[in-house]
RNA sequence: GGUGCCAUCGCCAAGCGGUAAGGCCGCAGCCUGCAAAGCUGCUAUCCCCGGUUCAAAUCCGGGUGGCACCUCCA
């Protein structure tokens, strides 16, 4: 397995902590909102991960957070006029329903950070106690960077004050100090009792607390990945790796990965902009599986521009996945190509090479229809072909669906119905002989945007986009 | 102002110093009553200019054009 490593920025051989095992940790939600594109963008690339890292033989510990006190969430419930756990618990079911729906794993662990506050104590305290981080006059704690000589080393933005953006607060002693611990304001409920007072913790000090609570790590690191979307690295992942490094005396992760930026119709979609793609409406529109198709035929690495048009092209693609398994009705599969399965999986160990990936699935597609046109009643050969759908979906997560039920997506009852009806009838024209018939009813059928085609077997159809 | 990333066929997209994967679209053929689907074949020298090298899309330098982070954000 090979991993690009965003902080030395290489790709480098995957060697664990503890061999045999993966501890990835990865920055979840904030739940105060529905998620959006971006959210299933980076779920999915661990997603991806995870997968990959279990077909090769890892016993994998996936962590991730939901992170239910924060600012944005007290705005919410100003605003609403509902409690922290009405808004937060909305949101967390929502968010894992809509990553269900992608096929995204759920992982091992995923921690609250309002349950995790004993943790978040405990590294305060070390921290202050080591000389790490100070109180002010107010009550909010935090963290000295001026005493972490490594702070700085994951984002290399150390000397750069000249428009620094951060909010100065007259006792911090380093702008760039950043608040480990924010104490109790009067209107508040939101708030925990500590050693060091009254308060909520601060952004970045709840990752850091989850992995020293959940983990086990080693003398030199705590978890093996730490991942996130791109815009993580500065400040929060600096910030987390400089509150851990200096609380346990060894770093945080020994990788660090960060998948690129969703951009909607070449526009970047930010909560300032007010054009966040919410993943429930993007839901209304495609089925899961086509958006965790297209969503992940992209390297995680790379800016990811959504847009229809390139939507339906990779449709395109999975249908081809799902027209294959259609001429393997009714077989049971046997074990998978371990050929296929060997170059699919070296694929996904390359850094996710999911463009190879796919590849390498379409050549699979084609040898096996060409197999079929020769042979199309050899039963082993039908087994074999539906052993390595059934790997594909192990390992990337799609494929599972009937193929019926695929191509009839979004389809009612009555539909098929009136489908069906045309269908007869036109088989009927065939029959007699009359193609006018037969091919104005294929063309009225077409109009209603389904296709259909004469096999062996009778006549099938499929919606067409 | 600082720090990074990216630029490959009409479109999407691999490539990680050894002579351009794959998908969509298009064209031709096989199959078909005709189609559709499937199969086969065809279609790029890699933004520009220098340099290093026997060899560069791949490394270095300089341009041009996109984008991101430094502020809540995945």
């Amino acid at each position: 397995m090979y991993i690009y490593d965003s902080v030395q920025k290489t790709k480098l051989k995957f060697e664990p902590i503890k061999a045999g095992k993966a501890t990835l940790y990865v920055c979840g939600p904030t739940v105060y909102d529905d998620a959006h594109l971006g959210h299933a963008r980076s779920a999915l690339s661990f997603d991806l991960l995870t997968r990959t890292l279990n077909a090769s033989g890892y016993e994998v510990t996936f962590i991730r957070n939901v992170t239910d006190v924060d600012d944005k969430i007290i705005a919410k419930m100003k605003q609403t006029g509902k409690s922290l756990h009405e808004i937060t618990d909305f949101y967390t079911k929502r968010y894992l329903e809509e990553m269900d729906t992608l096929g995204v794993l759920r992982p091992t662990i995923s921690p609250k950070a309002t349950e995790s506050i004993d943790a978040m104590e405990d590294m305060i305290s070390t921290l202050i106690s080591k000389g790490y981080a100070y109180q002010i006059s107010n009550g909010d704690v935090y963290f000295d960077i001026s005493k972490d000589k490594l702070y700085g080393s994951l984002s290399k933005k150390v000397n750069d004050d000249t428009i620094s953006r951060i909010e100065h607060i007259s006792e911090k002693k380093n702008s760039k100090d950043f608040a480990l611990w924010k104490a109790c304001d009067i209107n508040e409920n939101v708030c925990f009792d500590t050693k060091f007072g009254r308060g909520r913790p601060g952004w970045h000090i709840e990752c850091s607390a989850m992995i020293a609570k959940h983990t086990q790590g080693t003398d030199e690191y705590s978890i093996d990945i730490h991942g996130g979307g791109a815009d993580l690295l500065f400040p929060h992942h600096e910030n987390e790796a400089a509150q851990s490094r200096c609380a346990t005396g060894h770093a945080l992760a020994k990788y660090w990965m960060h998948n690129g930026f969703v951009q909607v119709d070449g526009e970047k979609m930010s909560k300032s902009l007010g054009n966040s793609f919410f993943l429930k409406d993007a839901l209304k529109a495609y089925d899961g599986e086509i958006l965790r198709f297209y969503l992940t035929s992209i390297h995680y690495r790379n800016d990811f521009n959504f847009n229809e048009t390139d939507l339906l092209q990779s449709k395109k693609r999975l249908d081809k996945l799902y027209r294959l398994k259609k001429r393997l009705l009714n077989t049971i599969s046997s074990t998978v190509n371990s050929e296929f399965k060997q170059t699919l999986l070296n694929a996904m160990k390359d850094d996710l090479n999911i463009s190879v990936a796919l590849s390498v699935i379409d050549e699979m597609i084609a040898k096996s229809n060409e197999a079929l046109d020769s042979n199309p009643n050899d039963k082993n050969l039908k087994k074999e072909i539906a052993g390595n759908i059934e790997f594909i979906n192990m390992l990337l997560g799609f494929g599972a669906k009937e193929p019926f039920v695929y191509f009839q997506l979004g389809v009612n009852e009555a539909l098929i119905t009136q489908i069906e009806t045309l269908i007869e009838r036109r088989s009927e024209a065939k029959k007699q002989k009359d193609f006018a018939l037969a091919d104005q009813i294929r063309n009225q059928l077409n109009i209603m945007d389904i296709n259909i085609m004469d096999t062996a077997n009778g006549t099938v159809w499929e919606k067409i986009s």
